[in-house]
DNA sequence: CAAATATACTGAATGGTGTTCAGTAAATGA
DNA sequence: TCATTTACTGAACACCATTCAGTATATTTG
């Protein structure tokens, strides 16, 4: 029976079609601007449609989650893959920094909206998983050669994530206003935070 | 004319019934959760009453956000006030990550939600400024005794703040995840991560 | 004191949101 | 050919922030 081959394959591609106008409008406008309906709008259907395919908006978010993670690792490999691994690892740094300063509206539905509690996981976390552990990995690599003054490796991964992390969702939230700098002074302060922080934890 | 003293007393009655019924509910069930509707039904008034003191709900996040600055200003001075100025700093990392994890709803008000932009500054932001530079102060007494790999300043600020941040957000969010630990062994991490951080800037 | 004005408040209406579901029309299977 | 399954629609539901004509009370003026 062929034809339900091609079924299957049309609601693939069905659920393809609204995963992809989902990234579109995501990208430009942001997840909350978003609505089902625009979304519906633009691939021609009606908005009970959409739910045919993905049991809320949440899981469409968890889908375009997988996506994006994918484009954060598809960066690392491209722009950090120095051989040297403490090289790589500032590579990485800024290349993170680098990738939420220029995506903010996916860089938001990565690592700030509130994650969908409600959906099973799938390649979803192979992407994050994958990801992040491009970061131990270069991590490890970088203990073992004993050129950090780190030792434990999830203690160390925590630490550099979650202070690139912080430089880039407290500076798209606006709240680094306190510091009273201007746009190109602050986009300095990022890079040299980063530099200097893996300079101050460098033996 | 007593009659239009009472008046203002009177409309700033009503700004801080609405203000504190709004942290109330911002704390329990969180700020998007929060309708305008609820809030009227709280203190028993219609929904466009508020609008007669709020221009509208981002100004009432606005006001907020100040009181919440000024409650994590007292957490360090009462958390955070050793004399030694590493210690303090030690203190002031773990009150900072206490702060966010006891209060989710309310640090998420503070750092992690789109910041209003259409809102005029003024008591919001001193608060905001005191408890930064509660931070600066303590950090550029560090500097000056030279306890520290940090010689800037603001880059040290940023650096620290931005750890902090991180490690609360990144946990708030649920992005760890990936990194399969328990609850306890979460928190622990956290912890730790603060301890070490200064640790590894430490002379 | 009475009339005019200013103030405080209401609640329905507007235009949006996510989500559901009875109904329809086309494709498939018997 | 007819019954059934499948894909889709779009109106309806229960919310949301915000606005604004209308009302009722309080104050000021003549």
């Amino acid at each position: 029976m062929g034809i339900s081959e091609r079924k299957e394959r049309e609601k693939t591609e069905m659920r393809d079609l609204i995963r992809a106008a989902a990234l579109k409008m995501f990208l430009e406008d942001g997840y909350a601007k978003t609505s089902i309906r625009k979304i519906a709008d633009a691939i021609e259907y009606s908005p009970g449609t959409i739910y045919l395919y993905y049991k809320d908006k949440d899981e469409l978010l968890y889908e375009v989650q997988g996506l994006a993670y994918g484009k954060l690792l598809e960066a690392f490999r491209t722009k950090a893959n120095d051989k040297d691994p403490l090289k790589r690892l500032i590579q990485m740094g800024k290349t993170y920094v680098k990738f939420g300063l220029e995506n903010p509206e996916l860089y938001d539905l990565m690592f700030i909206i509130r994650a969908p509690n409600n959906v099973d996981e799938t390649s979803h976390k192979d992407n994050g998983d994958h990801t992040y552990n491009y970061l131990t990995d270069t991590l490890e690599e970088c203990i073992n050669k004993k050129l950090l003054r780190i030792t434990d490796l999830q203690l160390g991964a925590l630490q550099v994530w979650s202070m690139c992390h912080g430089l880039v969702s407290l500076n798209l939230r606006c709240r680094l206003k306190v510091m009273a700098l201007g746009e190109e002074e602050i986009n300095a302060a990022l890079s040299h935070a980063i530099e200097n922080y893996i300079a101050s934890v460098t033996l």
